[in-house]
DNA sequence: TTCTCATATATTGTCGACAATTAAGGGGCT
DNA sequence: AGCCCCTTAATTGTCGACAATATATGAGAA
């Protein structure tokens, strides 16, 4: 798998970003069947490149494969969001409880210092900080866990599952503004040095970020 | 990824889960370099598929893979066992708590019974317990949890890491009937619909679980 | 018509060969 | 001797073709 710093090399993992890219931007559409040979040809690269990018995608969750009938696009259903979000709870609920003792003083003023420019972006435009400061947060305190395997777990594993409902569901409105008011109490909470407390807000954030997304699905897919 | 149930059918799948097992019980050494041409000799299939085989493997972190230059079994140090051990304990904790909720009256009869069985063979033979009813007794909460998102990062992701250690570290002596109380714990509370409660214990007992098998490993591996 | 079975088509799974890259070895220079 | 560079060998990455499997099509009988 693809580590976090290290940029593409081969083909095939170039093949395997821009993929997993055009799945989760919406570009290919959910529940779509993917043609081994159409996609040869799409991204002009051989079909042993993109059956290894397939099985990169059927990894981390992004596809559903069936042997010798082929691979699918996941549907995002409320079933779906509602069990990757308890996954996410958990892991990243561990990530801010292991933040609060392993991110030096330094790492934390800096995201002290994160946050500060969040509020003034958030002033200024809430899409951004929606797309780019979530994301951003949650990636630190994913990388202040100093787990490796934690790390790779929900970077490589569910991140960019989560990624493609919240760019295909869209996340603007009245929430943005209490979710920085939770990723400070976060941070504060980290500064104590407060794993107890770090790992509880967090979930409590996750799982109420989870029920503000569900409520953009209808519940007609909750069963799919 | 290879789904709980269904039996694997190609022989990219066999040989995923030949080489596998291979590795978890150490037939090839932890560390060791993977040669393509080497292992599809050994395995007499072609090497598209020992390729497709080491791409999974990758993906539930018991190999690791550099561009370019080959694919090597991972070393079993302390700081993985306890970085592993984390996201398994958050992991199977969620699972604890989701099981207090979603497991029918029938299944956690089942589940007592399981128990009972599992008494009677500890008086007679410890490491069969060890072996067999620790890996049954996990694997039922984690079905418990009815959240196959969690299911599949757990089972399809890092339980065959897992059960590396066990098997390589060996796993006997006093902890084995203090981890039976532990699961009998679990299971009451799991019976009296207590998620918290679950979940609390179910994360002291990996922790703990995590501790005793540390011991096994000298401490010079730590930083590896 | 509707169901079943056989045939045909399309798609995935597997293979061996070639290309690209990395690691290894040897010769020459300072 | 020690170091650097060039050549050579070994290994991984990529490709197109063939084999195996599943799906779609259509003919025939009840």
């Amino acid at each position: 798998m693809l580590k976090i710093e290290e940029k593409p090399i081969t083909t095939a993992d170039k093949t395997f970003v821009q993929l997993r890219q055009d799945i989760v931007e919406g570009l290919i559409l959910q529940g779509s069947k993917l043609n081994e040979v159409e996609l040869a040809a799409n991204y002009e690269v051989s079909r042993a490149v993109i059956r290894e990018a397939i099985n990169r995608l059927e990894a981390c969750h992004i596809v559903e494969r069936r042997s010798n009938v082929g691979a699918r696009v996941v549907t995002l259903s409320r079933k779906r969001l509602v069990e990757l979000y308890q996954v996410r709870e958990s892991l990243e609920g561990m990530a801010a409880r292991l933040a609060a003792t392993n991110m030096s003083d330094s790492e934390i003023a800096e995201l002290e210092q994160l946050l500060n420019t969040h509020l003034q972006g958030l002033k200024d435009n809430e899409d951004y900080y929606q797309e780019a400061g979530d994301v951003d947060f949650h990636y630190r305190i994913m990388l202040g866990s100093k787990n490796s395997q934690l790390i790779s777990v929900l970077f490589d594993g569910i991140y960019h599952l989560i990624r493609m409902y919240r760019v295909q569901l869209g996340m603007s409105g009245p929430r943005v503004s209490t979710a920085f008011d939770e990723h400070q109490q976060i941070v504060k909470a980290i500064a104590n040095r407060d794993p107890e407390l770090a790992e509880i807000l967090m979930r409590r954030h996750i799982a109420v970020t989870q029920q503000s997304l569900s409520k953009k699905l209808s519940s007609e897919n909750s069963d799919a």
